[in-house]
DNA sequence: CGCTTTTGACCCGCGC
DNA sequence: GCGCGGGTCAAAAGCG
């Protein structure tokens, strides 16, 4: 496996991320293109993100910025069936459902590649694979379209996206994270995702940030994606200082971080092709 | 021209 | 062992 190889030979990529972090960088956090974003009128029914929550999310050159920013959006409309149902746990994957209607975030901000899509037995829709094209990263997501309503999304998260790195790097800085380890089948004792996202909600939980912001947007019970981005979006204030002490060292820009930001509208793939 | 999407084939695990 | 279904690969096509 290609992915597994890269993943193994990247035990260094954790000093990699710790730097970035430290130097204010990250992909999530490098200025926004708007030329990237896909969202044209003509997608108004479908998943788009608020364009002013990224704008005003890359519009800033450094996290603390970001999140200051970030903070003056606090709504972003997402409406996620935070059920004990809705977001289930399966192994080593993570399951969420998220209802569409009108603009609804359908991503978490990382860009997807598109690697498979299989038709789902007894089910008129296909089931898109996505594979996040950071090269450092070993997420993948699968997206499905509920047999129940069409209007909800199942997205089914898998391996440790690099969501789920920032927020521990920036709040627990002596509290080493793993790196996105390689995850074989049948070999999980708990799963990075798992682990980080039991600890995300200890963590986020306890915040006293958090406690002075709104509930509603509060982690689901799995830390997903969608629930931990906004929020490590805003806990890191906490250790704001923490990121300014390196902050004067010039930022290299890093390799990897500069892949053009965009957002993947999931439902362009997903059942809306009728002859599958 | 490079990147993304499409799509059919292949591989693998699981149930019978 | 065999068939089925899900997951991945990789070549071709599409697109900006």
């Amino acid at each position: 496996m290609e992915q597994l190889k890269s993943i193994s030979s990247s035990e260094g990529f954790e000093d990699d991320l710790i730097k970035e972090l430290f130097n204010n960088e990250s992909p999530l956090f490098m200025p926004y293109q708007e030329t990237s974003m896909e969202t044209n009128s003509n997608t108004s029914t479908d998943s788009t993100i608020n364009p002013q929550i990224v704008s005003a999310l890359h519009s800033s050159p450094t996290i603390q910025d970001d999140i200051e920013r970030a903070l003056l959006y606090p709504n972003y409309g997402i409406q996620l069936e935070a059920t004990s149902e809705a977001c289930r746990e399966q192994e080593s994957k993570h399951a969420m459902r998220i209802k569409c209607c009108g603009n609804v975030m359908s991503d978490d901000g990382y860009k997807w590649r598109k690697y498979g899509q299989k038709s789902i037995k007894n089910s008129p829709h296909p089931r898109s694979y996505y594979r996040c094209t950071n090269p450092r990263c070993s997420a993948k997501k699968q997206v499905e379209r509920s047999s129940d309503d069409p209007d909800i999304l199942i997205i089914t998260y898998e391996g440790l996206h690099l969501h789920f790195a920032y927020p521990f790097l920036l709040l627990n800085p002596l509290d080493q994270i793993d790196p996105p380890t390689k995850k074989q089948k049948g070999q999980r004792p708990i799963s990075p995702a798992q682990d980080y996202s039991a600890e995300a909600n200890q963590i986020f939980s306890s915040s006293p940030v958090l406690g002075e912001l709104d509930g509603p947007e509060l982690p689901g019970p799995q830390g997903l994606l969608e629930d931990v981005v906004p929020l490590l979006i805003r806990k890191p204030l906490v250790n704001a200082a923490f990121s300014n002490s390196s902050s004067s060292e010039s930022h290299s820009s890093s390799p990897t971080s500069h892949a053009s930001f965009s957002w993947s509208l999931d439902d362009s793939s997903l059942g809306f092709r009728t002859n599958m």
